[in-house]
RNA sequence: GGCGCCGUCGCCAAGUGGUAAGGCCCGGGACUGCAAAUCCCGUAUCCAUCGGUUCGAAUCCGAUCGGCGCCUCCA
């Protein structure tokens, strides 16, 4: 890369759409809420996690280096609430904690099975919070040292008058606010009903570690003020989540984070929107509740969900369809089709003149820079398929007149795999097809050749069967690739 | 009660002051033995509605209608 592309990206704090100045020249530093490993993850929790792909792929491909960081979440209390349910009443602490173990193990690698599947790379760093228990209560303590936080009866909680712009992320109005009707029973001992815990002591047959406030756990929000710290240092240059994170965790991490650092600690805030299902928020009673397993058994290819979600723009609500998964297959397809042809020497494409013939570089050129600077402005997704989509229309026509010359193709490959680098969804085939198939295709090509027309569609039609589309060419050779 | 988002072709969707990108689907044609892929032609005089500002608005302002989110665990 020979210079790095400056991003711009929309920042929660300011709500307007700021480049991203790096802390450290050629670096970002991202740290990105991850799941809470207690169920599978549904589309809705992977459609934020394919933002953050998209996000951390947009900056290595223009030029950073990036270092990424994202959470597991192995403590919490649907965690609690699950794995200890089979436990008898007496179970030792120690068992208690196995068992929570067991399940967070469980999920964790289902979710990370899900992540692959859908072409999201591994994380550079993934700290899991239950290794952070130590470092937990030393920010605790920091903070009731600093006067933001206060012990009552075994837990501690963050004063949040302590801190004067709380609550900015999410522009809370104070004054306005209403806060819920509902009270948690242990929260009464609390200064303020908005104080949020810290530190939480175990009610009987909870697992626990042991602190100076006694037997407990972390709060839901210190885990990643703690290790997103430990991590990256005192300062990144950008955190994310899920739009539901603004209020009240990404809140709550800046006042711990801050209160006890004393100054910013992140410099964008980036939160990717919701997704609704066929028009209706996704919930289990309405049945439109999917995981990525849900769509696999529907024969769906996960990498169209990933186009699907990709192909819209993170900050928008997405209303996801079936309908709109049969189109995400039909763009790829096309794509896909476009790259294979590029892929091939030009021997059957047209030969000749062509009175609206374009330079093939230089509308390349203009696809290249028309998709940078879609992506550079709030990863404009859309719009930098467009440009790629434009291209395609445009080079298939002139391909179809005058052959494009095996430097054109190549150069136009490596803008598909330019872009590729980002979206995952048209990576380089490889041609070999068994050799089942090939014998297939030569039975094939021999009966076309004595035009035995019947005797060719029915190996079509085997081929096909066998998942391989076949398509012939002007100069009579034939290819096959898998449906 | 407070804060905020959204409403563009059948579906998805970009564009946010200069005269409607792109994808899917659909119709017609070309190519093909038939297909597939591809190409060509055609599909919104109009951007929820009503007013206003402007030489000019889908883009700015106001109102109305409709959908959604947050203020409580949640991607």
């Amino acid at each position: 890369m020979a210079s790095r592309r400056i991003l711009s990206l929309f920042n929660t704090l300011t709500r307007r759409v700021e480049p991203v100045h790096p802390l450290e020249q050629g670096v970002i530093r991202i740290y990105n809420c991850g799941p809470t490993v207690y169920n599978f993850a549904h589309i809705g929790n992977l459609r934020t996690f394919l933002f953050q792909d998209l996000l951390r792929r947009t900056f290595e491909a223009s030029g950073y280096d990036v270092k990424f960081c994202m959470n597991i979440t192995d403590v919490e209390d649907k965690i609690i609430r699950d794995s200890q349910a089979g436990l008898p009443a007496d179970a030792s602490n120690a068992e208690r904690l196995v068992a929570m173990k067991a399940l967070t193990d469980r999920y964790t690698a289902y979710f990370l099975e899900d992540l692959a599947r859908i072409g999201i790379q591994p994380a550079t760093y993934m700290p899991r919070a239950t290794d952070y228990i130590g470092g937990m209560i030393a920010m605790v303590e920091q903070l009731i040292a600093k006067g933001h936080a206060y012990a009552r009866e075994g837990s501690v909680y963050y004063r949040i008058g302590s801190l004067p712009h709380y609550g900015d992320l999410a522009h809370l109005d104070r004054e306005g606010m209403q806060v819920g009707v509902s009270v948690d029973v242990d929260e009464y001992e609390k200064d303020s009903a908005q104080d949020f815990v810290l530190w939480k002591a175990a009610k009987p047959g909870e697992p626990y570690w042991e602190s100076p406030w006694g037997p407990g756990r972390p709060g839901w929000h210190i885990e990643c003020s703690v290790m997103g710290i430990d991590v990256l240092g005192e300062r990144m240059d950008i955190h994310t989540g899920g739009v539901d994170l603004i209020f009240p965790h990404h809140t709550n991490e800046i006042a711990q984070s801050e209160g006890c650092l004393g100054h910013t600690w992140v410099n964008h805030w980036c939160h990717g929107e919701f997704l609704m299902v066929e028009g209706q928020k996704m919930s289990k009673s309405l049945g439109n509740f999917f995981t990525l397993r849900d769509l696999i058994d529907k024969g769906i290819d996960p990498l169209s969900f990933r186009y699907a979600i990709q192909s819209n723009h993170y900050r928008k609500v997405l209303n996801f369809s079936f309908d709109g998964l049969k189109a995400a297959d039909a763009s790829l397809a096309r794509i896909r089709a476009f790259r294979r042809r590029m892929t091939g020497t030009g021997e059957v494409a047209g030969r000749g003149d062509w009175k609206e013939a374009v330079d093939p570089m230089a509308r390349l050129q203009m696809a290249r820079e028309r998709f940078w600077e879609a992506m550079a402005d709030d990863l404009n997704t859309p719009e930098a398929l467009a440009s790629l989509f434009t291209l395609v229309t445009d080079l298939n026509a002139q391909d179809d007149r005058v052959a494009l010359t095996v430097e054109e193709r190549q150069a136009v490959s490596a803008f598909l795999d330019e872009t590729n680098a980002i979206f995952g969804g048209w990576a380089a085939e490889e041609e070999t097809l068994p050799a089942e198939i090939e014998a297939l295709l030569a039975q094939r090509q021999e009966a076309r050749a004595t035009k035995q027309w019947a005797e060719s569609d029915r190996l079509r039609d085997v081929l096909k069967s066998l998942g391989f589309l076949v398509e012939d060419r002007k100069d009579g050779t034939m290819s096959a690739r898998r449906a």
